[in-house]
This record gives structure tokens, sequence and C-alpha cells, in this order.
DNA sequence: GTCTTTGGTTCATTATTTGAACCATTGGTT
DNA sequence: AACCAATGGTTCAAATAATGAACCAAAGAC
């Protein structure tokens, strides 16, 4: 594993639950000597995608990485676009909906939105990675990926989650051969218990598979008629979207 | 240089203007050899840092930047506390303010506000970098920066930005004392022309300069009784944002 | 006061990065 | 249609930078 691949790997340790990590508790989280994380965190450093709190004990992201997603952002206006199409099917189906692309072996969510249709809806949180292995839009993007990415990813130890999360790669190849025929992945409670996803593959223009767009549902509200809506939807959507 | 740092500032050559850069050109801007260009950009894409667009030739801004982003955002809500201080002040000179942190050699801006009371107002772009020696926020920083990082700094060539940029070493290290005296920069038409800036340098809990708050008018509009205005506003603005 | 943990540093060993030269492909020019 | 000059991407020996065990000094915890 490159250099580089290994800093960047670094800052998915940084999460809501904790923003603040500590060089030995980087160490630990990571596995690598703790020298190596440090020369790694300096380097991030300087650059201004992480900085140190206070009276400089532990690391945190820093404003590096807005100023980059500003310009992202005003370059690359997806998010805008993405917006608009959430909106339409979050309302269209009454729930909430998201997209999400690939960033190495887990999924970014970049948009979401939900609707006010019901008291109870699922809550997206776009600064949580999503695990390709436990959610809907991760087994889109697995079925449609190519084979070296799918084995890369099940070949290594799969996290169990929530009590139901799948974790047998064997089973889960079965089910990425069915997403396959079908085009839609479905899962339920792998990620956050009582949540129903449903999920379609997104492509760029080379054809290969870039993320996915999705629709999360209380598991308690799923009942067939809902889930036709949300199939029908969903790829009348992801057909707008190819259209960036 | 660490090969991280090298993969991390071919980030800085994406801009507003130039938000697609191909391998040959990224090789060309950075004078690195263009293997390693290629690597490096294919590190920083499978982190989803950088990616490539449609049928796979220029590269850009990947959205793993703004999954980060949204997650500083969560959890470093200084944009929040920025944004309340940035238009009080902008409210009370008139004029647009800015809060800027250092990144590396460079001013990222992290928030900016600016006032209704003129037709005509500086506009800020929240992604362009601010080059440290040719704006006043810059000198503001560099004055009150460590003397290692002033003499880097100076002793690199520093690119002539319009026509009133200062250049000259010896001159911009004049400025830096008398500003460490005042404790005030103002700088006219180094960075953008008929834009003068005055700004105040930021300090973190271990008392090291990490950026600047600064208010940004347009140049005919300076009189002595405004500067006078700033001055004041500025410095009581900059108490606020130390109490974190 | 001692023990443990923290952030940070050192330096010989090791593995990765580097770059000149090299393809294959594309797009423009004559 | 032949040619030329770009492009993105690849190769491999040589050079360089990354690595990690052991080591500090400082700060809490007990």
């Amino acid at each position: 594993m490159g250099t580089v691949t290994k800093a960047l790997q670094l800052l998915n340790h940084f999460t809501l639950a904790r923003p603040r990590v500590g060089l030995s508790e980087m160490a630990r989280l990571t596995g690598v000597n703790k020298a190596t994380v440090h020369r790694l965190l300096s380097e991030l450093q300087s650059q201004g995608f992480v900085e140190q709190t206070g009276t400089g004990r532990e690391y945190q992201l820093g404003p590096a990485i807005i100023r980059l997603a500003n310009l992202r952002e005003a370059t690359v206006p997806t998010r805008e676009v993405a917006g608009l199409v959430l909106r339409r099917l979050s309302n269209a189906t009454g729930e909430t909906a998201h997209l999400s692309l690939l960033t190495g072996h887990m999924l970014s969510t970049l948009a979401h939105a939900s609707s006010a249709a019901h008291g109870t809806r699922v809550i997206i949180d776009d600064s949580e990675p999503l695990p390709l292995h436990a959610t809907a839009s991760g087994l889109a993007v697995l079925a449609f990926s190519p084979r070296e990415m799918r084995d890369g990813v099940l070949s290594t130890p799969l996290p169990l989650i929530t009590p139901e999360t799948l974790t047998d790669p064997d089973a889960i190849r079965q089910r990425l051969t069915a997403i396959r025929r079908t085009g839609l992945a479905e899962s339920t409670g792998g990620f956050e218990a009582d949540v129903h996803g449903i999920a379609v593959p997104l492509f760029d223009a080379a054809r290969a598979c870039i993320g996915a767009l999705a629709v999360a549902a209380p598991a308690n509200r799923i009942t067939d008629a809902l889930t036709a809506r949300i199939r029908h939807e969903l790829t009348a959507a992801a057909r707008e979207i190819i259209a960036l």
C-alpha cells in the first residue's frame, strides 16, 4: 500500500463520535507504528488537512478540506443537481433518499433529502461512510463493480455492524448475482436497525459503477405497494441522474 | 519533501479557472515527473480525493472531500461561530469581512460575510487560496509566524499577481516589523486591483498564529474615518474569536 | 512520590518512490 | 491518408524516502 493511501486513510478514522484523535490512539486504531503515524499526521497538518487542537494535543480535520470542498462544489455541481433529483425522489416516495459515491472501499454520501410525509423517517448523516457489504447502496455498487474489486472487499473480514449484518462472503455473492439480475439492491437492518434500504447503481460515461442512488424507509412502514413505488421512482430518478 | 505532501499539493492546482487537469498538464504545472504524478493521482483517486471525468481523461476533485468537509463542519463548528462574528463585523463596517486560516504556505478562507450598505463591494471566493505575501491577511499571518516560516516563504520567488504586488523580500520584511508593532496589516491592490484590505492575526491556545480576520473594501471608498472604524471593529471582533 | 501513558524523536534497515525511456491512442495538419 | 504532436499510461534499475524498535521528556493518575 502506498504511503499516500496510508496517510489519507488516517483521515477516515475521524468520525462524528470521535472527532479528535491523539497520536497513540491513531496508531492503535490503524495498527501503524506510532513514528509513522506521527510523520503522516505532520505532513497532513502542514497542508492543513488536519490540525492540532488548542494547546496542541489531539488532532482533528483541518480547514484545507473546507476550501477544497468549496472548490469541488463550485466546479462540479453534482450536489446541486443531485439535490433536485433527491427532493423529487423523496417527495414521490414519502421517504428519505440519498446519493452516495464510491471512495476507496466505502461510500461517501454526497447529498440526501427527506420527506415530511411521515412523523418518523430515516435520518442520513452525510459525514458517515457507508460500508459496501452492509447497505443496500453498497451491495448495488459491489454487484456492478469489477471482479477484482469485489474479491478485494469480500476477502477481508467483514465487520458485523448490527446483529442483522450479512458477513458471510458466499451469502453476499449470492445476493450480488440476484442484484445483477434485477438491477436493484435491498437490505434490511444491516447497517442501522429497523431501516430498509432500496438502491440502484449509478454509472459514469465509461460504464463504470461509481455509486448508488437509494431510498431508505423505516422497516415497519415497508409494504409491497411501497417497495413497488420506490423501485419505480428509483429507476426513473436514476435515468435522470445519468444525464449529469 | 515527503510523498504525502507532494500528493496533497497536486490538489492545489485545481482552481475555479482550471477545475479539470490532465495528467501531462499536472506534470507540467508541478514540475514533477509524469510517472510520479500518475501514481500520486491514482492513489488520490483510489481514496476518492480526485476522480476522472466522463470517459476517463482529465482529473477533478473527488467526492471524499465533500464527506470530510461535512464531518469537519459537524465536529468543528468554526464556520458557524465565525459566521456570527463576520456578519456583525461586515454590518458594523459596511464592507466585506472574511476569516482565513493558514494551510501550508497559503491561507484558506473559512467563511465570509458582506454588507448591503453599498452598491459595490468586494467579493470573496471561499475556494481561492490567498498568498501570504500579497494580501493583508497573509502579511498579518507572516508577521506573527515563527522566523523559519517567514524565511521559508520569503526565500522562494514571490509571484507578481497584480502590478502592485509587493515581491521584494526586504521591502516585505520592513512591512512585517511595522505590522508587528501595530498588530494590524494593510494592503492595497496587491492581490486584486482596487481592493484595500485590513487584517488582524488570530492565534490558537498555544499562542501560535493560525490565520487572520480581515475586512476588504473598494480602494476608492477608503477614508481615514473608515479605516479607523474598521481597525476598531476588527480588533473587537478578533477578541470575540479568540474565545472560540 | 511512583507508575503509566502521552506526544514526539532517533537512526540503521528496508521498501518504496522516482524518472528516463518507452508504448498505444487520439486529434489535428498537410 | 499519411504524418506529427500531443495525450494517458507503463516499465524497471537506481536513488531516495519510509519504516519501526527503542528511546525521551512531560503529564496525569494513583
